[in-house]
DNA sequence: GTCTATAAAGCGATAGAC
DNA sequence: GTCTATCGCTTTATAGAC
């Protein structure tokens, strides 16, 4: 994994791995190292602050990938249907069909969350509300987008928890599908 | 925490916490030892294992809560609309309005996953199999009762995670409000 | 920019007194 | 049953050679 490093960003994908699949605590730097293919000098040269400056980056990361590929497009997009067809398709190939944990959902979940409580409120905040967006655009009043984006977000959460507990990508799958069917029916009666 | 400790299963409560808190990789036996009151010398007499066997026992305890206390109660009420009543309080107190992680769902989400993954699994698969009997029990056909189990406990574990990143535990609350709706709905138009 | 060597602290686990 | 002391190892982080 991330073999070919000339930068500080091609660290990224190898921080991003080796954080999501042991955690911040489980995460130690012989796993990042083996992750990203470098040294302690390597990663102390690109990331002074330690641990915790290489998970600052992989969340900014995160935020920067899904705000260019998931919020804006879907926030930008003249047709509703449009937009939330795309971030379907978005959010099935970054999570993998559900192998892939949700790093910001799994580290809000216990301690980790406090010291980068901003980046991952921040995360879900954006991404309930650029879904809303969609969905007022599209017709859907105000409070019923609101609830049907929190149950759409939370549900593709609880689909990822699901999908990996019980080593199933199908699951997450056939949940994405019934998610959009939702979000499409309630544009219809709505517009 | 767990002050009040004279067997192995006083231990329990403090050794849940810690764990649901920090995760395995990030409990540390100082955090344990102040969680539950003990010193390593009384926590290595209950279990000799260590914390590989503290976490089992965890596991092991909470599965035998959700066994008594929300599948048995689902998969033998009567009426399906009494179990589901039944199981969505208990939920709601377990995981205090989603202020509480859950842990089987935390954990099958990284690599903790692979050493438990029988516990985890086990538990997601017997909450859903009782809720789908349940729904059949009420007259749902087999295959939505089992996608509408799927979506709940799905919803609910992402309500969690939402809940928690948001620090919102009013959108718990108001999730398995509607999650309870799409379940009677279902009974409804079945029975 | 990358490495190895090393420091200082914390880890899980054990031993033995009480 | 609970404690403290301690072992051996891993951890994060730093220093300095190249």
């Amino acid at each position: 994994m991330g073999r070919i490093v000339a930068e500080r960003a091609d660290t990224l994908p190898g921080l991003i791995e080796a954080f999501r699949e042991h955690g911040y605590a489980g995460a130690s730097l012989s796993t990042i190292g083996a992750a990203t293919g470098l040294g302690r000098g390597s990663l102390y040269h690109f990331f002074p602050g330690g641990k915790r400056e290489m998970a600052e980056a992989v969340l900014a990361d995160i935020a920067v990938w899904f705000e260019a590929s998931v919020f804006t497009p879907l926030a930008d997009a003249e047709d509703p249907r449009a937009g939330i067809e795309a971030m379907m398709v978005a959010i099935d190939r970054y999570f993998q069909s559900g192998r892939r944990a949700c790093l910001m959902g799994a580290w809000g979940l216990g301690a980790t969350r406090d010291p980068f409580a901003e980046a991952i409120t921040g995360y879900f905040q954006r991404w309930i509300a650029a879904l809303q967006a969609a969905l007022m655009r599209g017709g859907v009043a105000a409070d019923h987008a609101l609830t049907l984006a929190q149950d759409v977000v939370g549900g593709i959460q609880g689909a990822i928890t699901l999908s990996r507990a019980l080593d199933d990508p199908g699951l997450f799958r056939a949940t994405l599908g019934r998610l959009t069917a939702r979000l499409y029916t309630a544009l219809a009666s709505a517009g």
